[in-house]
DNA sequence: AATAAACTAGACTGGACCGTCTAGTCTAAT
DNA sequence: ATTAGACTAGACGGTCCAGTCTAGTTTATT
């Protein structure tokens, strides 16, 4: 264990090393999220990152690695907010509202969709990030939201029978046309009217449907 | 005019040209839908098809064409059946019920996921193609939908203000966590007891939150 | 049978791209 | 100043592939 590669030095990361690390996973999610796997060339990413395409095999083993990497990174990233539980106040609405807003904010936004259609294109070849991704995204999410409403179910405010698959029905509320029309490319950018459209909906009916009667 | 190309009487369509077109869409279906339009090669098509790669040039103008017909080809054949409107009798839920299972049927199927996957990945590349299936698929589905929700309103069997918003949440709800884990292809196929489950989950909650009270 | 069109097998061109290599430059520590 | 490690610019080998071309074979039509 004497010899110390360029790269392990790398991966344990000075300072510097960790900033040219840094820009170059910012050039390459650039890079891959606008072109897909497929079309993004490691030269583009060298170029976008104002480096040498040798320094980016000096930080990452390959093309794989290097994408792993930066969806790791955006996952983490992108599904922090969604992850976390919401306050839980006991107006259900004003939870509910919020818990929508949250999630279609992330998941329609255009770097959101680039991960989830880089992701949906890729999953053949990598299975293991589209599994890490549905575990810290869809999962968890639903896991909380579960939580919160077991809660309520408790204090006799909602009438909530099976928590997660009532969470997770919320959530496909919110996975609506605008969802689908923004998953295809059509609109470019989700108006917030509609968005706040697709809230209310989604809220109206879960509550509908989970009223104490 | 008086030139007629190889390519322009296979167009046109003899009996044999046409045998041979359809058995050049099919290995192209076939390569397309399980590599990718990237992936997919000229060379893999031709063998699948059993075919000289210049057969397919004097059918095809070229590989993104190629691709467009595959893609339209599986639309139209793949959506027909969620196009067509469900036998309106007047007890919704079966009608509903019914409805729910033809288009997860669809949407679940390995080919209908393929299809989705392969327009999400390219939708980029090729913008027509995901407006044709939004127009052919979802689009149509709920306009279909929402006809039967109108007559069922205007019957007071059911409360739907607005019967297009209201098909298009149905559809949503029915899109829940067995669609997202096929997307990412956790699973590799629907059980049909969670089909089941699905479609009965999403009637329970759209009849309630539309009932008559 | 003759002839033209359709088809096949496979070579070939041109280009893209991954990953490596070389030669030289910059930086920092001794 | 010297020296080692990090970095740059760009060339390069190898692979893959879209689309074309060639030469020969099959099929169908007259």
């Amino acid at each position: 264990m004497a010899r110390s590669s360029t790269a392990a030095k790398h991966r344990a990361g000075n300072r510097a090393a960790r900033s040219k690390r840094e820009s170059i996973l910012d050039a390459a999610t650039r890079v891959f999220l606008d072109c897909g796997y497929g079309d993004a060339s490691m030269d583009a990413v060298a170029r976008e990152a104002g480096v040498a395409k040798q320094t980016i095999y000096s930080y990452f083993d390959g093309k794989d690695a290097l994408f792993e990497a930066i969806v790791r990174d955006k996952c983490d990233q992108l599904l922090e907010p969604i992850g976390m539980p919401e306050a839980r106040g006991n107006d259900p609405e004003t939870a509910l509202v919020r818990t929508a807003r949250r999630f279609l904010d992330v998941v329609l936004a255009p770097e959101g969709m680039a991960l989830f259609r880089a992701l949906v294109a890729e999953c053949g070849r990598f299975p293991n990030l589209a599994e890490a991704f549905y575990r810290s995204g869809p999962l968890l999410a639903a896991g909380n939201l579960a939580d919160y409403l077991a809660e309520l179910d408790r204090k006799k405010i909602l009438k909530v029978d099976d928590p997660l698959r009532a969470a997770r029905l919320f959530f496909a509320l919110l996975r609506g046309d605008l969802y689908i029309r923004r998953l295809l490319d059509l609109d470019s950018e989700a108006k917030p009217a509609d968005v706040e459209r697709a809230v209310a909906d989604a809220v109206r009916v879960f509550l509908a449907a989970h009223a104490r009667r």
